[in-house]
DNA sequence: TTGCAACTGTTTCATATGAAACTAAACTGT
DNA sequence: ACAGTTTAGTTTCATATGAAACAGTTGCAA
């Protein structure tokens, strides 16, 4: 969605100004903040979980068994912030840990049946959540945001490797 | 866009459960970082300023003149961010403040020509990206974009402001 | 006028964050 | 076998953050 109804790599005709309102990363930074504040009162107080906590919950919460590393790459978090979550769930019952057999610097992490739990009952509360926010729209729109979403992902994925020989070709 | 190939409402079948990759929230937040990280990238280095300072600079480039207060409303900032950003932006002389006339509570807020000139420099820069990101997807498909998210943080706004009367219609 | 509530912006304080340094374990090549 | 390198995860440190308390200003009503 460029500038306002400005066609995109139009040429700006003057000097260039932008709306922030109108302007792409910041609207996503402002839904997406709204939207993981809204989530976020689901669980917290409820259960007394953060974020990353319950994200970590979601991925192990098909009974899986995951090393920290593996963690971060699926919830998108880095390994200091994996770390200390780990750390407060062990100390607060909700996850397992054991050393690995073939690699002791990997420890297999299992989600306690406290956990499962409390999984249990975010889970519907989660989904409903994105069902109402999904009302919105159409089933083809909703249908339609999938796909441009996993789209514009894979570009911004490009975009943050190498984004100085692309952009300024002003 | 729900969850999986699920239907809206549905009701889930045994126990629900949730992938955090199709996680309307989840994707949402990790796309917004990615692009967040990426943009912050065209100005923190080359001109000193953070993420709060560069929209500061960005609603006050069309030579408006604001309080701190108007600023937080239009950036969606809270009202202590923008106090620091403004503080900091006071010591490198990128912002004048003078106090209001009528209301001495209000200072008015104006961009010194020093940020007037980073704003041209980034304004080009940041349009480009979006342009970028925005080549993963066809005309229509952007327009289309536009008016979803649109729609859908009007919609998420409400459920922030009463979730719990909704949200529960399990 | 003066007392009180509402408002604007700043400061304090406790917590969260990420980059970089670090520890320990496991490969690698000689 | 063992020095050097890579990897997993933790800790340190400096900074960022937001909630709540605060100070100063204004508006209102008795």
């Amino acid at each position: 969605m460029p500038q306002a109804r400005r066609k995109r790599s139009e040429t700006a005709p003057g000097a260039a100004t932008l709306h922030l309102t109108r302007f792409l990363p910041y609207r996503l930074s402002v839904l997406s903040n709204t939207v993981s504040h809204t989530v976020a009162k689901l669980y917290e107080k409820r259960f007394g979980i953060t974020i990353p906590e319950w994200r970590i919950i979601a991925v192990l919460g098909g009974r899986e068994t995951l090393s920290a590393g593996e963690i971060a790459q699926r919830t998108a978090m880095d390994k200091v912030q994996v770390s200390r979550a780990i750390s407060r769930m062990l100390d607060s019952a909700l996850i397992l840990r054991e050393a690995g057999d073939t690699d002791r610097r990997k420890a297999l992490l299992t989600l306690t049946p406290k956990a499962l739990d409390i999984y249990t009952q975010i889970v519907p509360l989660a989904l409903a959540y994105e069902d109402q926010l999904t009302h919105a729209l159409t089933e083809e729109e909703a249908a339609l945001l999938d796909r441009l979403l996993t789209r514009m992902q894979a570009q911004a994925d490009q975009l943050a490797s190498a984004p100085e020989q692309r952009l300024p070709k002003t």
